[in-house]
DNA sequence: AAACACTCTACTTATTTAGTAGGATAATGA
DNA sequence: TCATTATCCTACTAAATAAGTAGAGTGTTT
């Protein structure tokens, strides 16, 4: 399962990339606009702003822009930072790579062999969806 | 992630369909040579046989066994009872589908767009593999 | 100076996952 | 028939993670 902290930060992403200008967009409004608790979407936010997707303005006529162009927004490094792995097992992933305490050799591992192709597919998609790609043109 | 039961049901498989004979195999057996807490796995055979999987045997020289052949055993099969939905959001599940609470339409939202595509390439990925596939031959 | 909106730390609650306990049931064989 | 064996079943518990909340702090603008 997407966990929430996922799906409402891409959704505050898509939000802020269909703005027109680039001005800033305060967290209230866009909870408000994507039904997200104001203060769990402030946290995901913020944790956008530190890993580069955003930036962020204080004070009056303040809130959170989008750094890059949508185009260059890759979803296998949002996810990564929203999500986490993208492998289901550690044992075949490439960033958060870890050994299986209970599996002996994972060349000889079932499970490692049906989520290694998992994994492939996984990110084949990832890598050829960037912002601009999910957001719906009307 | 994958949980550990559908990590461990799949391994149980894969060690019932290396078995040479169609001979009962204990789930003590299973769970030493797969280093299982044994009384986990009893849970998930017995949730594999009630979904068809497995047959079973009571009282001495019984056990688990396969009950049809691993070639004709398909990994969305096997997933969806071990794991639930491939999908990773209910609204692009074809088995599971739930609306979003938070969302008023569907097809307007960036992250059904790009799930549909994750749930389509996990398909034809699980689709693919039958049991006969993932087991590694030596 | 006052209003504004993000920043940060810490806490709480809910849900899910993983594992455990112990008796019931059925098959086998001496 | 009776002891042994191994699955079947219900219920419970512990640990981890996800989701959400509270409130004070910091920097900007007017």
């Amino acid at each position: 399962m997407l966990s929430k902290k996922t799906k409402y930060g891409l959704k505050a992403l898509s939000f802020l990339a269909r703005q027109k200008d680039k001005q800033p967009v305060q967290i209230s409004e866009i909870a408000k606009q994507e039904n997200i608790s104001q203060k769990f979407l402030e946290s995901i936010l913020l944790n956008l702003r530190k890993t580069g997707f955003l930036g962020s303005k204080k004070g009056k006529g303040g809130g959170y822009y989008l750094i890059k162009d949508p185009e260059i927004i890759i979803m296998t490094d949002v996810i990564r930072v929203l999500e986490g792995p993208i492998a289901m097992v550690p044992c075949v992933s490439l960033n958060f790579y870890e050994k299986c305490d209970d599996c002996p050799d994972e060349n000889l591992c079932s499970v490692n062999k049906l989520m290694l192709q998992i994994r492939d597919s996984a990110l084949e998609v990832y890598r050829n969806n960037t912002l601009a790609d999910i957001l719906i043109s009307p």
